[in-house]
DNA sequence: CCACTTTCGCAACGCTGTTGCCAAAGTGCA
DNA sequence: TGCACTTTGGCAACAGCGTTGCGAAAGTGG
């Protein structure tokens, strides 16, 4: 059963059959979305949920009803009856990821499974004000939707965009350098405009959702080098936002007490470090100082892996994952445990947007806190 | 409902009816716990679970017949009949909390919602071998049971104790000086001794979870700096451990890159830092560096408060909270937010003794994954 | 062809929280 | 003092959850 275990300090919630049945239901849709095109058997179900066999029957029965699972053949007999193969029905609902990036909109049409159905891209100027931004969303909201060939309302928009924000409300806080952003209550706005449930949340955190969702299991940071430097943070399973969705600044990270000034104020920032080390040239070294940040992650929270990603990285992603790895491997040559491994994270230019889709999908599913 | 967030990549399990009850029997109970003699009435519980208050009522009928919770009066009437009053009956049951420390073994026997009952102090001697260590231990648990009016066996034992372990199989990995000790599986060794379940953790982590019970919400970070450099993270009310019961290594956070030698092998580590400074007696420096690494902690976590302890800040507790909040006030005024609060632990000689028998407690209201 | 194994649905069941109802226990006004 | 009203909280009936017992279905293997 499930704690939101994001930050809230208020009170834990009581759970009634309906919360029952809705966790147990999320969990057989999570298996089958993971089993993906191969389908999953009751009984594999069963062992996996710890669940008896005929309460996943029933929930299987339920889905099928619902049209969110179908039959999908039978397995080789082990000396009885075959086990029947289930799969979930992609089609059975769709969501609209969409990354506000700075100076460019891109979006993806996505099924239930996170398959991207259709993708769309669109200039995008924050400075025209709030009016022409949100009709520039809804157009190319309305321009996926033809896209796709069910013509079915989605069950929600997931949006992504960089700086601080409130998850849990939806309100911008910081915007940078359009200060007339700071407090719109984006969420709410766009949900007028489009009349579906809207999810805003960090760059970074979609990201590493989109990387959680898409198969990165147990807990991992996704650090993100690009025009800045970010992390997405997810721990058992879940991205960890905090209470204030402030959690993942990993670019002020502080490794060089007294250090060179960085942009925030302070001194001796990663950020700082690394994209001063880019800017000259030196590469090594810029991976040599994420790798620092890194390994600071790994020993205060323990998480499993370390995922790159960003345009800055993708530039010379070799140096940066071998930089990175080497700090790591060294790390763990010092206290005896195995290395983290190290790895560029799968993405690409829509990698964003696929993931702000999961910010509506993931609670289908058992995931997230929404 | 409850996911363990505590790391486990495992899949996420299905939930029953028993699973609902004790989620909300252990709801109430922490509640109860919470209310303390004040107590709390039926319709005030139901508020703050979400349940209906017939739900409750037969919830808290169950506890009364168990002898776990029992009336407390009545409040004054607000025009119809007054509420009933309910409280936790904290002699129901209590726990062993065990802090096997350098030279000496420091242990409580606590009842239900935390209050010490009794003390017991002895040397300990890690390098007399495991069977004696055994012994000693056995003994100071034996002589708890004495001094405990009730003489009950106790729920749990809860043992904690520094170096790294795996807090889910009860299994030791390094002790520092005592190589003998590598992979002693404590807590089963321990528990056929005793004939009661036993539970081990590192000792920021007890600490930092008897703080998280005694009333500290939300989250944060206590950072113990004694002889070394640790933490204990609380997120949303639980203690974050990692899979391998490694998360919480504070000291070794690097925050100045190819800075002095640390016995860790790295360079530039907090621990290092702060403790070099502390040795040349410049309180204000080694403020300084905590701050910077309570300050790294706070961007990357989002958490709500930082606390100190252990014996080295307890000897200039004033100067250390000053220093570190220096910091952190210097960050959010930056940032922009609201400054993280840094305050003094409470804790004293028993304090992670006290966290230690929580490791037993905590299940019971619904916190901690055991 | 038949015994055996394995899957999986139907039906009855126990237990959960929920709903409808009413007794209990106060306040406050006439 | 009495009566109307408010509020609490238990009893009983109920709907819905996963569980159990059992049997039909659908294979394998001799």
């Amino acid at each position: 059963m499930n704690r939101t275990n994001d930050g809230m300090g208020g009170a834990q919630q009581g759970a009634n059959l309906l919360a029952l049945r809705s966790h147990n239901t999320a969990l057989v849709l999570d298996l089958l979305r993971t089993a993906g095109a191969d389908g999953i058997s009751r009984l594999e179900l069963a062992e996996r949920t710890g669940l008896t066999p005929q309460a996943v029957s029933k929930i299987t029965a339920r889905l099928r009803e619902d049209g969110l699972a179908a039959d999908a053949g039978r397995r080789a007999s082990t000396g009885g009856k075959p086990r029947t193969v289930l799969r979930l029905v992609p089609e059975a609902g769709h969501a609209v990821g969409v990354h506000l990036d700075r100076d460019e909109t891109r979006a993806v049409l996505a099924d239930l499974d996170g398959t991207v159905v259709a993708r769309r891209r669109a200039p995008l100027d924050l400075g025209a004000g709030a009016e022409a931004v949100l009709a520039g969303v809804a157009g190319v909201v309305e321009a996926l939707r033809g896209d796709g060939a069910g013509a079915r309302t989605p069950l929600g928009v997931g949006v992504a965009l960089p700086g601080p924000l409130d998850h849990r409300r939806g309100v911008l806080h910081r915007v940078t350098g359009f200060p007339e952003w700071d407090g719109f209550p984006l969420r709410d706005a766009l949900a007028e405009v489009l009349g579906v449930p809207v999810v805003v949340d960090k760059d970074t955190n979609a990201a590493a959702l989109g990387l959680a969702v898409g198969g990165e299991g147990g807990s991992f940071a996704y650090l993100h080098l690009g025009t800045g430097l970010g992390a997405g943070l997810v721990i058992g399973g879940s991205v960890h936002r905090g209470p204030r969705t402030a959690a993942g600044e990993f670019g002020h990270q502080v490794v060089q007490l007294d250090g060179p000034p960085c942009g925030c104020g302070d001194r001796g920032c990663v950020e700082a470090l690394c994209l001063g080390a880019v800017a000259r040239g030196e590469v090594g070294e810029a991976a040599r100082v994420l790798g620092a940040g890194a390994a600071n992650l790994v020993g205060l929270l323990d998480i499993d892996r370390i995922l790159l990603g960003g345009r800055t990285v993708e530039a010379d992603s070799a140096a940066f994952v071998r930089g990175v790895r080497a700090v790591l491997d060294a790390r763990a040559e010092r206290t005896g445990d195995r290395a983290v491994p190290v790895r560029l994270a799968p993405g690409g230019t829509f990698g964003v947007a696929e993931g702000a889709a999961q910010l509506v999908l993931a609670p289908v599913f058992g995931r997230g806190d929404a």
